[in-house]
DNA sequence: GATTAATGTG
């Protein structure tokens, strides 16, 4: 019988050998030769099933412990099933390792199905038990540690590949230049290369694609240029892809673009996506769009276009061509596809379509769970949207979450003011073991920006500084922000002087934050700085906006100058806040002008800035006929415009025209009122002697404290002693202790010359400050009060009493 | 060795 399985075997009829087995198992004891035969029957066939069956087998007789071939058979058998943590587990116990070519299996094994920590680890056991990997292996190892992302096995691989004679393998160095690129150490990549004997294409094209994928040109050209002066060996595609990657000019990309039409290597499908990429990146979208209507179109140059679009902020023309590839006749939108369009869609806040991507996602079988980067991609829309309820089902749904990820869904929660949810997920995924990354960071060192948290700052600050990510650029920038934001200067300061590396976003961080909290002259300075060693951007000019208006007329004719000198006039950003900051200082006119101007583009955003410049200015009437043209105009009005709207009525004494425009708000445009509106909404209440009203209307809803906030502010303004103290008990009732409700309190009673109760509000504020805890400076409303006033939105003069997070959509 | 994808600094 053990012969006839064996026989079974050699002539490849598996399962016959198998069925032996299992027949001959209660009948008498297998001979241990016949093993190996039904090993490979196992493997062969392959089934898992009968193999774990064998090796229990295998273990009850004992067979393990001497037969080394049974012991061989079986691991091969794990290898060829792909069950290499199984091979490894059984290698790790084998009291005496024969067979290198084992170990090669399993490395094979465990470096093509991504389990790079094993590899490691299997390669340190190998070389405690002197085994030498042939060079495939050694490459697999060499990758594990570039994807480990670990210098210090980066640098023990490579004195092995040195002490064992295999520094002149240049596909073991090939491999030693990409794992030091990938671990970000060009200058190692370089010294590897420089120090190779024989150099194929693959060498050349090894560091080139390192060079370019840091975007250092001039490295890349230079590179580039000593190959064609070699003669030898000649560029292939690869080379030119990296070349064209990293053209900035688009008289380099063209004079790259006619060569290739020469050699005929523009036929070739990578090179013609890469031409017209490289004109994307050169700003050149027409060139970009020309080329792609000529090469032969595949999935992805369809993707790739839609990608070009999308980077470079042009989110309707990535929908465009979404769209007409959806009609393709002969192709059908992939993982890329979406994945591309999400975050355009997300960009335009079209929360629609992103529900259709998601359902045609399912539709189509694919499995987002299991795609990491698609089902971010999608995640990640939906917190763009606000919805974050999607967002973090999806997150809890995700098999494998990456760390792009997690940073996903912590800044989601950023997004949405959800910062301390933020903040535990950031402590789950350190906690979890999750890999951190500088993204990561930065996101977390803008959670503590936007709370206003100095001592999370700090505490993330030397969690950076522990784990070496102090050097990224990018890092280095959140950092100067978070400090700048939490009224830090010297902090931030700090940083900024301890930076080798700057670029323009780190000098307009300084900027932004000097005009932010103040020095305006020192920004003034850094602003000089930045014209001498970079362009000013936009950014540049906004960060300097944001002082103009604390100073003066002239200072803002300054930087209005500077936004012509650049060329920046026809940015429909700038304008705005332009519009805004002469409106803020009372040149309304000056604001209508610009306005009026058709050399930039208006968009929704325009429109509500100017109709909050006449509210601003006393002009109410004017407010309500840019409102009328708004209309006019073809625009649907959003949850802003009737902020602007309603605190101009209110601004301006307009309370019929108020109550009008909030009717129309909620009735036609079924928009939900929130807190702000709600609060121009008492304010106008108080205006027409109506607090009375306005505290009968919120006691009969079930409102939170930002609008009984709204109210008392409305009473103070209105010195309204009896409705104010019906809020106070209201407000105290609800466990109200900030330190705005105290201020806000003891003014309406000084107004009132209530000077004993101003005494004892600010003797109980005084005890309440000195008991941690007791003070509403731990709770989230708190962390929204100290939250820095968002960038682009500075549209309506309105400064809220309160700033709770708004409650529950709430109508009248 | 390798064209297209998600998260991120002002």
């Amino acid at each position: 019988m053990n012969l006839l399985i064996k026989s079974f075997c050699q002539s490849r009829r598996y399962l016959q050998s198998l069925f032996l087995f299992k027949k001959l198992l209660p009948i008498s004891k297998p001979g241990i030769s016949t093993f190996p035969s039904v090993l490979k029957s196992c493997s062969s066939l392959p089934s898992l099933d009968a193999g774990l069956m064998n090796h229990g087998y295998l273990i009850k007789c004992g067979v393990l412990n001497y037969c080394i071939d049974v012991r061989n058979g079986l691991l091969l058998m794990y290898v060829e099933l792909g069950e290499f943590h199984n091979a490894y587990k059984l290698f790790d116990e084998m009291p005496v390792r024969s067979n290198n070519n084992v170990f090669d299996h399993i490395i094979h094994g465990l470096g093509t199905s991504g389990a790079y920590h094993d590899v490691v680890i299997t390669f340190e056991n190998m070389v405690k038990s002197s085994i030498i990997p042939n060079v495939h292996s050694l490459c697999h190892i060499i990758k594990a540690c570039s994807n480990l992302n670990s210098t210090k096995q980066a640098n023990f691989v490579h004195d092995y590949v040195n002490q064992n004679g295999f520094h002149n393998h240049v596909l073991i160095t090939n491999s030693l230049i990409s794992m030091y690129a990938k671990i970000g150490r060009l200058d190692l990549a370089q010294k590897v290369f420089q120090n190779m004997i024989q150099k194929d294409i693959v060498s050349w094209n090894s560091l080139i694609t390192v060079y370019a994928k840091n975007q250092n040109s001039p490295q890349v050209f230079n590179l580039f240029l000593s190959l064609k002066q070699a003669k030898n060996p000649l560029p292939n595609v690869i080379t030119f892809l990296a070349l064209l990657s990293c053209v900035k000019e688009v008289s380099i990309g063209k004079s790259i673009h006619s060569h290739l039409i020469r050699t005929n290597l523009y036929s070739n499908f990578q090179i013609g996506t890469a031409i017209f990429n490289m004109y994307a990146k050169c700003e050149r979208l027409d060139y970009a769009r020309i080329v792609f209507e000529q090469i032969n179109k595949t999935l992805v140059s369809w993707n790739a276009l839609i990608s070009a679009y999308k980077q470079k902020g042009y989110d309707k023309e990535a929908v465009d061509i979404y769209k007409r590839l959806l009609t393709e006749p002969d192709l059908k939108p992939d993982s890329f596809s979406f994945a591309n369009v999400l975050p355009a869609y997300a960009n335009l806040g079209n929360l629609k379509r992103i529900k259709s991507i998601h359902s045609m996602i399912i539709k189509h079988g694919l499995d987002m769970y299991q795609d990491v980067v698609l089902c971010t991609a999608i995640l990640d829309a939906y917190g763009k949207c606000s919805d974050v309820k999607a967002a973090e089902f999806l997150f809890s749904c995700m098999r494998d979450p990456s760390t792009a990820s997690w940073n996903a869904i912590i800044s989601v929660y950023n997004m949405n003011n959800k910062i301390k949810n933020a903040m535990v997920v950031f402590q789950e995924m350190v906690r979890g073991k999750v890999l951190v990354d500088c993204i990561t960071l930065v996101t977390v060192i803008q959670s503590c920006g936007q709370m206003g948290c100095l001592k999370k700052g700090n505490m993330i600050h030397k969690f950076v500084f522990s784990k070496g990510f102090c050097s990224y650029l990018i890092v280095g920038n959140a950092l100067i922000d978070m400090y700048m934001r939490c009224g830090c200067v010297k902090s931030g300061e700090m940083v900024f002087d301890s930076m080798c590396v700057k670029n323009i976003v780190t000098w307009n961080t300084m900027i932004y934050g000097y005009m932010k909290v103040g020095c305006f002259f020192t920004g003034l300075k850094f602003f000089n700085h930045v014209q001498l060693e970079y362009k000013p951007d936009s950014v540049t000019v906004i960060s300097l906006l944001q002082g103009s208006v604390a100073i003066s007329g002239s200072f803002l004719e300054m930087v209005h100058g500077y936004i012509l000198k650049f060329g920046l006039d026809y940015e429909t950003q700038i304008m705005n806040i332009l519009i805004d900051s002469y409106a803020k200082i009372g040149n309304v006119e000056k604001a209508q002008d610009l306005f009026a101007r058709n050399d930039f583009k208006r968009d929704q955003s325009s429109w509500n800035i100017m109709i909050a410049a006449y509210g601003m200015n006393g002009q109410g009437s004017e407010s309500c006929n840019i409102f009328t043209k708004m209309i006019e105009n073809g625009y649907v009005p959003d949850p802003i415009t009737f902020i602007s709207l309603l605190s101009a009525c209110s601004h301006c004494g307009l309370i019929e025209e108020g109550f009008k425009f909030f009717d129309l708000m909620v009735n036609k445009y079924k928009i939900q009122p929130t807190i702000e509106h709600l609060t121009c909404i008492i304010d106008m209440l108080g205006r027409a002697n109506g607090l009375k009203e306005a505290y009968e209307m919120i006691k009969s809803g079930n409102y939170q404290k930002p609008v009984w906030g709204a109210l008392l502010s409305a009473c103070r303004n209105n010195m309204d002693m009896e409705i104010g103290e019906l809020v106070r008990d209201k407000l105290s009732q609800m466990g109200c202790d900030s330190f705005e409700y105290y201020s806000l309190l003891s003014n309406l009673y000084s107004l009132n010359n209530k000077w004993d109760e101003v005494m004892e509000i600010r003797r109980v504020f005084g005890d309440m400050k000195k008991k941690p805890g007791l003070s509403s400076l731990n709770n989230e409303t708190n962390d929204n009060r100290k939250r820095t006033t968002p960038f682009f939105s500075e549209n309506t003069k309105w400064i809220l009493p309160f700033s709770w997070p708004a409650t529950t959509a709430i109508t009248i």
